[in-house]
DNA sequence: TCAGTTCATATAGCAATGCTATAGGTGCTA
DNA sequence: TAGCACCTATAGCATTGCTATATGAACTGA
């Protein structure tokens, strides 16, 4: 019952705890049963990772490397919007592939307290999202946008991991993908922008010249300042004599 | 240290356990902090509750009530898709005042087990856009719209209860809940429709017409049926002869 | 009035959990 | 070989959710 008898106990706890996360079925996971598995006793656990959820996060950030490399993993397509759908699908897949790894990661919320995962998901998400607010393809700013997408992309994964195998739809994904990523571009494929239909190209500009310095390491606009700028920009924009 | 010394041992079971629950911070509540609040032993709770998770259906059960009610009492405006938005803010206030409730009802997710409540939070919206399906407002079945606004709604919840209160920043909600109503939506106070753009008001008349039958309480068309008759009719709207 | 039945609560304790105080190897350097 | 740091094991503690069993109270039918 031991596992790969000439592993180092750590990297055996990692494995047997991985394993048995993923075939839990949603039942709560023991550390005897971990500890068991890897063929090591209960303070060699402790010793190694001071904690049960020590351990578990070793195992999520184990899980994050590869989601991240499944993120990563192909060619920016030139269009970042294009791009950015398909790190929703994988998020989603990422998902539904390795459900009880996901909601450890994603789904053990507690007050205050957010988890380091997701902040470096957002990251991923946001770097992504500069790319296409260079190219003034954004109608808000990287930051929210990612925030945003990121949120309802977290949502949809929890709601198909909680629905029967059998009934999960994912045309769920899909709609609420489109509707995200509409919402923040700028230049919809049929025509108008949504929301406060008002926001003009100006707008874009501004949010695109702000990524743009972003990325060319020089000092750059404050969230503050921006907002201000945007004020500025919009009342020029929409002022009678501009 | 007993609460309410006169009531019946049911109700200061579940006050104490929703009392415990409210004011925990996170930290997990054992059956003996309830018991004992309650002034009452442990097979009493078992007894009408049948078990620790019993215990909490109830408190949620209770909680959804409350949730319930401030999601109906608004008149309703006149404008489904205005309903909708207050039922999204109420949606995000429940959560942010009641963190823990909310996680235990909505937080709890477990693979293939999708919580009752989830359900129910689900038809609570279906029902809201049936009217605005019913007025032509809705650009997609008011069943697929009611699943992907509640999934955002419940991802910007978690997002938001998950951030230090300090950062908490509700512009996420409302951009997320404008761009979910508008994705859905037949009518941008803009223009143009998102997504796939070629969305007739053909497709818009079929849903109205389908909600209006499901309304009036008449044989309704079956989704399969539904998406046949979509078929034809987009087939119709887009031919040359038409 | 009183035995019988049902409901509701208490006593005491079980198995499983996360975790740890303490001690015992094991391999290195001096 | 002595000393030292690192890693692991024995054994056990407190807490967890839960229960087998028994006791009390309230009602019912004769």
């Amino acid at each position: 019952m031991s596992l790969d008898g000439q592993l180092p106990p750590k990297m055996r706890l990692l494995r047997a705890a991985a394993e048995l996360l993923a075939n839990s079925g949603g039942a709560p996971v023991s550390t005897r049963q971990i500890t068991q598995l890897a063929g090591v006793t209960a303070p060699t656990l402790y010793h190694h990772f001071g904690d049960k959820e020590g351990l578990f996060d070793a195992v999520v950030a184990a899980g994050f490397e590869e989601y991240v490399a499944g993120e990563r993993d192909f060619a920016p397509s030139g269009q970042p919007l294009e791009d950015i759908r398909r790190m929703w699908d994988n998020h989603v897949q990422f998902g539904l592939n390795q459900p009880e790894l996901y909601l450890v990661m994603f789904g053990n919320i507690r007050p205050e307290s957010r988890p380091a995962i997701v902040a470096d998901a957002e990251a991923l998400m946001e770097e992504m999202l500069n790319k296409a607010a260079v190219a003034g393809q954004l109608n808000v700013q990287p930051r929210e946008a990612a925030r945003s997408i990121l949120a309802a992309n977290v949502g949809v994964t929890l709601m198909l991991i909680a629905e029967p195998a059998s009934e999960r739809n994912l045309e769920l994904s899909t709609m609420t993908r489109d509707a995200m990523i509409f919402a923040v571009s700028a230049e919809p494929a049929g025509g108008a922008a949504p929301g406060d239909a008002g926001k003009s190209s100006v707008v874009v500009a501004a949010i695109a010249l702000n990524a743009a310095l972003q990325a060319s390491h020089s000092d750059q606009l404050s969230s503050s300042e921006l907002k201000l700028f945007l004020e500025w920009l919009h009342r020029i924009s929409t002022s009678p004599a501009g």
